[in-house]
DNA sequence: TGATCCCGCCAACGT
DNA sequence: ACGTTGGCGGGATCA
């Protein structure tokens, strides 16, 4: 079975020559069409697997088109072989015949987009090899990607299932949810302001700083990202190696989901993913590799039609980059949560065997690149837990795996379940393309619909969890009506649904910062903490604009000068708050957070618990919540409450129909959404440094705790509400935000979620970080991004200080942008 | 030339 | 021991 050195010849030959057939049109061209145009090389290929296998027919139906473009470079092989033998010979290889591109393109084609369920798709790499004349090593390139998007996952040895895009939708939210955790927003911006700055200014200082809260901020790493709710852990066979390709290819797609103008330029994206060593300068090796194997990512996604290379041109120069072509993600839904009706809200503290499962995967991930591997006891238990899940697995459709599961099964189970409904969305999507945004708004609401009737209504996924149901499922419920917005709640908190949908779990090892939560069912999620970085001044340079040739970019354009306005800040580094919650196995690992701790200057981040700022909090559920879902830490202990602060950023959250937050915010221009405003946490960060503020802050802390307990419970039941009641409150006199003045309009629309944000000002700290204002919104000096900024990450010295973090936004690109002011440069952006 | 990225060695794992 | 996965980077191609 070794890997057959491509014999290309049998199979190379069928396929070229079939091509025979169709018109020469002007050999010419073949080049660029590659990408492009998928298919059509592979079409001959098609027929030939399509005679094999019904499955793939479906395929071939759904890409009707194939483009000219294609034929062209079909004709192109014809015509080099007829030409002559000689010319043959070598046509054969062109290297662009070999691309993974290609390749991928040929090994999408044999499978549908979105195959029925009924069907199990399944995917036997051998043959998949054998057929497409390649080695097996890039087979597994491929599905390396294609299993970090949820659309194949493994099952066995030689065996991967086929699941198409069904997933996909969620898939990404929960990409982008994780990535606004990560705050790779910001760390983007830190990027490249840096480069800005670049060599010139080489203050140790600095650049130390710099590189430090880069660090804080990539380190942010997470772990394979699993399937929001749908499918299995793909992961499941897999050792330990989740390493690379499959997560970098989940952190590239979250890059491309956070960035407002979605256009990630491989450097950035190289830098970002590299996070973890940090040490940036150092390596250029490294970074080449990784530029390489982003070049491998890309190429799949590129088939994947998910996003299409574009050049970005700076002052500099011009950079590869890469633009999302893909469906926009929905900010919220809520996936799961409401599907589920769950189960049940495992205490979040209670680590249920399962949990350590998740644990386990998480853990060994990222960071050091050390070895740290899982404990082996953890290894052992998540072994004998894939194990199971094979097995179910295997049978495919049946819903037999029931038996078989433990609890983790049942989260498992339910993805499928889930399916059903998602495949509606799906196809939604699928459309969408063509009326993209027409379709996004319909896809939002139906989505949401989706989520909320279909869940599960399907009930025998979880034997376990629903027999459990004292809980209530409630939360979910509740939740889900109106938390539609919210989507990201579910991860945080609520482990509960695990009505399959529901989540996944995310960690971050990586530094830290992250708390998880077992749930058993669950998922854990990992809050990363902000990191943020503070952005440093941004002066005068900074302002970029992109311009894509579809002109999506403009956004950024402030003017420069008003960035100058900023004027000086001297840097302003924000400091990285970085909140960690660990477990305590986590914690033990984690060395390298010690690392970068180096900022002893702020201890913050030590002492910043953190809570998972980013996280969307659903609102309901949680409030505060954020830390509520982890209360486990507090168990742990680890995470330390102290920040007070965050709590009122979460406030910010809201429950607001998705539709009515885009309708909201795209007038305005706010950000609203929820996910984002949830996302931008705001840290205090000096808080451990400060005592002074602990114990105003502990009070607060108890009494998010306290909250969470009784919320949890009640969060099922309660709406969202409450828990804005409690921002109020807990939300401590001093802040003023200017921003909210700004915000007024909008809060009034948004009613809950602006006050949330009035709020945010954030107990202790002078600034308040406001939440992302928009600019158009805030009023003028505000809008001055300099300014925001400097709100935003600025510490006023104090210990008080809070920092706040704009996420991302979700849907609302704007007001990412508008928050953190983060200088873009001019960049435009052309298509190859 | 710089941007791409194919190719396949070889180590980490699994069985 | 041997097969499967997949990290990695030299060096060939492409533009």
């Amino acid at each position: 079975k070794t890997p057959l050195k491509q014999a290309a010849t049998s199979h190379s030959v069928l396929t070229e020559i079939q091509p025979d057939c169709q018109p020469l049109t002007t050999p010419p061209k073949p080049k660029e069409i590659l990408p492009a145009d998928p298919w059509t090389p592979t079409s001959n290929l098609k027929m030939l697997i399509s005679a094999a296998s019904p499955e793939i027919r479906s395929r071939e139906q759904r890409r009707e088109l194939s483009n000219n473009t294609r034929e062209v470079l079909q004709a192109k092989h014809c015509l080099q072989e007829h030409l002559s033998g000689d010319e043959y010979e070598k046509s054969q290889p062109s290297r662009k015949e070999k691309s993974l591109g290609l390749l991928c393109h040929k090994f999408l084609a044999r499978y549908p987009d979105y195959p029925s369920t009924a069907e199990n798709n399944y995917i036997c790499l051998d043959e998949v090899a054998e057929e497409l004349n390649v080695e097996r090593r890039r087979i597994y390139d491929i599905v390396n990607v294609l299993e970090s998007l949820h659309m194949v996952s493994r099952l066995a040895k030689n065996r991967y299932a086929w699941h198409g895009r069904h997933n996909l939708s969620k898939t990404l939210q929960a990409l982008k949810k994780v990535g606004e955790e990560n705050k790779y927003t910001q760390q983007i911006q830190m990027i490249k302001k840096r480069e800005y700055e670049h060599e010139f200014d080489f203050d140790g200082d600095r650049n130390e700083e710099m590189a430090r809260s880069c660090g804080s901020n990539e380190h942010s790493e997470m772990s394979f990202v699993e399937l929001p709710g749908m499918e299995f852990r793909a992961a499941s066979v897999n050792s330990r190696k989740d390493k690379s390709l499959r997560v970098m290819s989940q952190k590239f797609v979250m890059l491309f989901l956070v960035s407002t103008p979605q256009i990630v330029s491989l450097e950035v994206a190289a830098k970002i993913l590299i996070g973890e060593d940090q040490l940036e300068d150092l390596d250029k090796s490294k970074f080449k590799t990784k530029i390489r194997r982003l070049y491998d990512i890309a190429n799949v996604l590129s088939s994947l039609e998910l996003i299409k290379k574009v050049h970005v041109t700076e002052e500099r120069g011009r950079k590869p980059a890469f633009k999302w072509t893909g469906p926009e993600v929905l900010p919220n839904i809520q996936d799961t949560k409401l599907e589920t009706t769950s189960t049940t809200c495992p205490p979040p503290i209670s680590e249920s065997i399962t949990s350590k499962d998740q644990c386990s995967k998480n853990l060994f991930p990222s960071r050091g690149k050390q070895n740290f591997t899982r404990h082996p006891s953890l290894i052992k238990l998540v072994k004998s837990i894939e194990n199971d899940r094979r097995k179910i697995q295997s049978a495919p459709t049946s819903p037999v795996k029931i038996s078989a599961s433990t609890d983790q099964n049942l989260s498992a189970f339910p993805s499928k379940m889930a399916q059903v409904p998602a495949i509606a969305k799906h196809q939604l999507e699928g459309q969408s393309k063509k009326a993209k945004e027409e379709m996004k708004m319909k896809l939002s609401r139906s989505a949401l619909e989706c989520n909320l009737s279909s869940p599960e209504a399907v009930p025998k996924p979880e034997p376990p969890r629903t027999a459990a149901p004292s809980q209530q499922p409630a939360l979910a419920q509740p939740l889900g009506v109106c938390p539609p917005s919210h989507s990201s709640v579910p991860p945080v908190i609520l482990p509960h649904t695990h009505s399959g949908v529901s989540y996944a779990i995310y960690l971050h090892p990586s530094q830290a910062h992250t708390v998880t939560t077992y749930s058993p069912s669950f998922m854990l999620q990992t809050l990363p903490c902000a990191n943020i970085t503070g952005i440093k001044s941004i002066n005068s340079k900074v302002l970029n604009k992109i311009t894509t040739e579809e002109g999506d970019n403009q956004i950024a354009t402030d003017d420069p000068t008003k960035s100058l306005t900023a004027k000086d800040r001297p840097t302003r580094k924000s400091e990285t708050s970085s909140q960690r919650c660990l477990k305590r196995s986590q914690a033990l690992q984690e060395n390298n957070l010690i690392k970068r701790y180096r900022s002893d200057e702020e201890n913050l981040d030590t002492s910043l618990t953190f809570f998972p700022s980013g996280y969307l909090i659903p609102l309901t559920q949680c409030t505060h919540g954020n830390k509520a879902g982890f209360s486990d830490k507090e168990k742990a202990g680890i995470c330390s409450l102290q920040h007070t602060t965050y709590s009122s950023p979460i406030a910010s959250v809201i429950p607001v129909t998705a539709s009515e937050l885009k309708a909201v915010n795209t007038p305005l221009n706010i950000m609203l959404s929820p996910t984002s405003i949830a996302a931008a946490p705001v840290l205090s960060n000096s808080c451990l440094t400060s005592s002074s503020t602990s114990s105003a802050q502990s009070s607060s802390v108890l009494n998010f705790t306290l909250q969470h307990v009784g919320l949890i419970p009640a969060g099922v039941q309660v709406p969202a509400n409450p828990v804005l009641q409690h921002m109020p409150v807990s939300s401590q006199p001093e802040n003023v935000s200017h921003s909210s003045e700004n915000m007024n309009l909008q809060e009034e629309k948004v009613s809950k979620n602006t006050l949330q944000l009035l709020d945010r000002g954030g107990s202790s700290g002078n600034y308040s970080a406001v939440i992302p204002l928009q600019q158009p919104c805030v009023p003028k000096e505000l809008q001055e991004p300099p300014t925001v900024t400097e709100n935003f990450f600025r510490t006023p010295g104090g210990p008080n200080t809070v920092s706040s973090l704009s996420a991302n936004s979700d849907g609302t690109d704007r007001i990412s942008q508008g928050t953190l002011y983060i200088p873009q440069r001019k960049l435009e952006v052309s298509e190859d």
